[in-house]
RNA sequence: GUCGGAGUGGCGAAAUUGGUAGACGCGCAGGAUUUAGGAUCCUGUGGAGGCAACUCCUUGCAGGUUCAAGUCCUGUCUCCGACACCA
């Protein structure tokens, strides 16, 4: 009988479906796991096979709890507003609304192909009203919790996307994966160090406009502490840290020689006041921000004078001094910083150097000549956006009540159907030119008001997504208490690691402000976050532009949703890059044929008899049970081939040696499984609601052992003990110096020292 | 520049309280089957030498510690990633 994977697949999936197996009742929540995987963006070519490979391993995860008698809630979303989706919209010249409403259908489509346990009762699409609603609400709890504000600032603006960026989403090239591009699309030579949106990797402007913010920096201390409490990879964390930037330092005030103004400066040394030998300040004139990295400097002709010594520090202007950092004016240390010792020697400003003094921090203080201050890296969220796809920000500004919040039960502000929804790049987002939108009467005075025009930046959106799963249908709040209760945190939370410092940080801070309005128990979203590689193919990153997409629909038309699972999950282990290639799928292939056949081979029904295959099945069932938990799925295949191997050349099989077969590929393979559990095995219920199978520990021990007899180091022979006399050294030593092999490399000489390692080798040093 | 991670056959990769390097798979070679090809099955497969038994070499490179090093230490090279005028 031959393998139909088309037919068994897509009867495996309907039946699945129908009989809810997938769906768990969420007022139950013993035993729950909340299982996610980063939702995606549905992209118009749908998923590739990084997905496919980022997917599988969460799924399979989730089918190795639900197993091991766990609720298993696995739900999956679409994170559809954004530029992402827009900029593509614009590019085939269609509204986001449909291009959005088929590229979600497809990804379902894909997604369900791959056999992946989700509960399809419970999506997310964040560009869905019913969706954006909660959003809105969210915006408006910042805001009378005072945690959103709008202020003019100096931002980050993208010429090609025509909006403004927050600082995390402003990044080297190499980061968004693109060639940096000048305003006009021209790609920049020697780029790499330069500044550019990660969108589209067009180097970003500053431009000072009035800007919606989130209060983040109020969270810096809490984002920084939590990070003790959970359970992530160090890289991780150390970007969370390295991004919030902490340093501690002091704010030390310096006169200005001739007047009454006195200059802030920050600075983390202040035992280095001493050898301090001029001031410079941020000059936004000289800040080109582009190109040069060359240190520029404009004397004031004004001096400082250091209150320590009362030296005369002439004061300059320079665009090495980061404006929004600290105080945006440092005292020039050239002796201790080597910044300083650059501008220092290119303009001829003393470099003195005095001892380092560590009782300055507390002379300083005595004195009055500052104060202890701690600076942070990490600056408030800009989550405005001049765009069009982007829920609406639900505020109202009235000329005599000035900025309000919509009222909560006018929920959603309907983001509205346009068709001149590109943006414009004048610093106000297409929705400013509909006046049937953003005319409005104040919430307040009711008089003549106008609604804020821009719409939210779309890690807004996926900030709070995991908090609506459970709560989905539910229509009068944004989440259930009891469900939330019942179900959050996350259990765990597969995604890339390219998310460090946005998506897992806004989803923190929200999260913690959520907890302090005493919406949620708990701080920490995510307490168990796993950060899976990044496909790659050809040696790069899978992106349209290089044209290296692999599209794993025709790998699942060809071989089958479980071959490609397997083969993904094979190629290397999940933290890793692996480069995909097609050239061994046809090997996976070839064991899914192998493991089919073998079903269907004469079956024994009395219990196992034969010790080797006793002892490989439970040794491959404790070793596959270890692999998976440690996310080792290629080890964990590769053991599972091993039992098969071993299998493969009987004439007949024990039916308990395939059932544990059966489960144990079951998380990796979950239709080629059923079929074999439910029409060869001829079992009842699902493989994927049966108990994972335990290994015994004591039957790892075989009856007989090999140990490796080395002389000088060097492996000489080998010799064969019965387990029940492992801990006769004495009589094991002779037998080794008895075998033949190794007699023959210890005639001649002495024997200086026997080293007898229990159960793991013998070593004669001669 | 700073901080991480990595470097193992023709290829993807295994191997950690230091204890048989290369599991598993791909590819390749030979064989069986077949009119032939494909598919399948069996055998072999790190390199060098040898008819063979066997010997020597081998985890980027150079040293060191140890009975024993892919693994620990020192130096060095290469690649990748994160951060980067942060005061």
């Amino acid at each position: 009988m031959i393998y139909d994977h088309r037919k068994v697949e897509k009867k495996w999936q309907e039946r699945w479906e129908k009989e809810k197996l997938y769906t768990p009742n969420l007022t139950n929540s013993k035993n729950k796991f909340y299982n996610l995987w980063m939702f995606p963006y549905p992209s118009a070519e749908g998923l590739h096979a990084g997905h496919a490979f980022a997917s599988t391993g969460s799924d399979i995860y989730g089918r190795f709890m639900r197993m091991n008698g766990m609720n298993v809630f696995q739900p999956f979303g679409y994170d559809s507003f954004g530029i992402h989706s827009e900029n593509y919209a614009i590019k085939i010249n269609e509204n986001p609304n449909e291009v959005v409403k088929r590229t979600t259908k497809h990804y379902e489509e894909q997604m369900r192909s791959m056999g992946h346990g989700y509960d399809w009762t419970k999506t997310v699409t964040t560009s869905d009203p019913d969706y954006y609603k909660w959003t809105q609400w969210l915006f408006i709890q910042m805001y009378k919790k005072g945690l959103a504000y709008k202020n003019k600032a100096s931002v980050n603006f993208c010429p090609s996307c025509k909006t403004v960026l927050a600082d995390e989403q402003v990044v080297s090239p190499s980061q968004a994966g693109k060639e940096p591009k000048d305003k006009d699309g021209k790609v920049v030579k020697d780029g790499k160090d330069l500044k550019v949106c990660e969108r589209c990797g067009t180097l970003v402007l500053k431009k000072d406009l009035d800007q919606w913010f989130f209060k983040i920096t109020d969270y810096a201390d809490r984002l920084l502490e939590g990070l003790n409490k959970i359970n992530w990879s160090e890289r991780v964390k150390i970007a969370q840290k390295a991004w919030i930037g902490k340093s501690e330092g002091m704010i030390i005030n310096f006169e200005v020689e001739g007047s009454k103004d006195t200059l802030s400066v920050f600075t983390t040394r202040p035992d280095t006041l001493d050898s301090a030998t001029f001031i410079a300040k941020s000059s936004k004139e000289l800040d080109t921000l582009e190109e040069s990295k060359e240190k520029l400097g404009k004397f004031t002709g004004l001096y400082a004078i250091n209150p320590i010594n009362d030296r005369r520090l002439p004061i300059w202007e320079t665009n090495y001094v980061e404006g929004s950092y600290g105080t945006g004016v440092i005292m020039g240390v050239p002796a201790y910083d080597e910044s300083d010792m650059d501008f220092a020697k290119k303009y001829g400003i003393d470099i003195v150097e005095e001892d380092l003094n560590e009782i300055l921090w507390k002379e300083i203080k005595d004195k009055g000549w500052g104060e202890k201050n701690t600076n942070y890296h990490l600056r408030d969220w800009l989550v405005s956006r001049q765009r069009y796809w982007g829920a609406p920000i639900p505020m109202v500004n009235c000329s005599k009540c000035g900025w309000q919040t919509v009222s909560e039960d006018e929920l959603p502000i309907l983001l509205p159907n346009i068709s001149d929804y590109k943006p414009e790049g004048t610093g106000k987002g297409p929705l400013a030119n509909h006046p049937d939108f953003y005319k409005t009467k104040c919430p307040k005075c009711n008089s003549d008001a106008i609604r804020e025009t821009d719409v939210m930046d779309t890690f807004v959106d996926s900030s709070w997504y995991f908090l609506r799963y459970p709560s989905v249908g539910i229509e009068n709040k944004p989440f259930d208490k009891e469900v939330t209760k019942k179900w959050l945190p996350v259990d765990l939370y597969f995604g890339g690691a390219e998310h460090s410092v946005l998506h897992l940080m806004y989803a923190r801070f929200v999260t913690m402000v959520l907890s302090d309005l005493g919406l949620v128990s708990f701080e920490e979203p995510f307490p168990k976050f796993f950060a899976h590689g990044l496909m790659i193919k050809d040696g790069a990153k899978m992106s349209k532009s290089r044209g290296n997409v692999v599209n794993p629909d025709e790998y699942i038309e060809k071989y089958g949703a479980d071959t490609l699972r397997l083969y993904v999950m094979f190629m290397g282990p999940m933290d890793g890059d692996p480069d995909f290639r097609d050239t061994g799928i046809e090997g996976m292939q070839r064991f899914t044929k192998r493991v089919w056949n073998l079903f269907h081979k004469p079956l024994i029904e009395s219990e196992i008899k034969d010790q080797k295959i006793l002892y490989k099945m439970h040794q491959t069932i404790i070793k596959v049970t270890k692999d998976i938990q440690e996310y080792k799925y290629n080890t964990a295949i590769a053991a599972i081939m091993e039992y098969v191997n071993v299998l493969t050349p009987l004439d007949k099989l024990n039916k308990e040696s395939l059932m544990v077969l059966a489960k144990l590929l079951a998380p990796f393979a979950p239709h080629l499984t059923e079929e074999l559990w439910i029409e060869i095995l001829d079992q009842k219920g699902s493989v994927h609601i049966t108990n994972w199978p335990r290994g015994i520990e004591s039957y790892t021990k075989n009856e007989t052992i090999t140990i490796p007899v080395q002389v000088n180091g060097k492996l000489r022979g080998q010799i064969v003990v019965e387990s029940s006399k492992l801990n006769s050294k004495d009589e094991i030593l002779k037998l080794a110096k008895e075998d033949i092999k190794v007699a023959k490399w210890l005639k001649g000489g002495k024997v200086k020292k026997e080293i007898f390692i229990l159960n793991k080798l013998i070593n004669f040093v001669v």
